[in-house]
DNA sequence: GCTTATTATTGTATATATGCAACATTTGGT
DNA sequence: ACCAAATGTTGCATATATACAATAATAAGC
């Protein structure tokens, strides 16, 4: 099926928490090197991985994995509101 | 990392919108047998097919796939508004 | 009941995700 | 500049998702 690229937010989230990708893999129970390949995105987690990742930042998978490249947070905080 | 089980809507939505697994399939880019697997879940999609799927039936994924069991549907909305 | 479309089953092949180890490189703190 | 922690790179092994084909079973229309 040639799978597409799928972008995601999981280094700025992890560094938000101040966590080391050490630590993250464990609350997930991967191996500390699958969370590297999926921060450089050399490939997509499995939706049950995404579902472990979303659970850990409790956050929606959609707004941590995207099809489109995805804005930086600061730039789409600040898009939003209209008042700075 | 022994991957868990996850639950999905795909063969109630499918039959919603009157398709055939191969219409699906089409519509998605996998092979028709793909899509009965799923639905059987006898395996997991792939987190790029998981959002295809959501892309088709213009639902998030967190209301298609779920992983804990998922209720259904018509009981989800009876139960959501008490006034029947 | 017959015919056809749809779905299930079995088996095999390939692609991709994950684990793991060993070493290189970068970064942070002092 | 040094040391330690964190990250990147390479390579290989394993598990799982997907493709594909051929046949069996089931359901749907007539």
């Amino acid at each position: 099926m040639k799978s597409r690229k799928i972008f995601n937010r999981i280094a700025v989230l992890r560094i938000e928490r101040k966590m080391s990708r050490q630590e993250l893999a464990e609350k997930i129970g991967v191996n500390f090197q699958t969370i590297g390949y999926l921060e450089r995105e050399e490939y997509n987690p499995s939706l049950d991985l995404a579902f472990r990742i979303s659970e850990v930042f409790k956050l929606p998978i959609p707004f941590i994995f995207s099809t489109k490249p995805l804005k930086a947070l600061s730039d789409e905080l600040l898009n939003k509101k209209t008042n700075n």
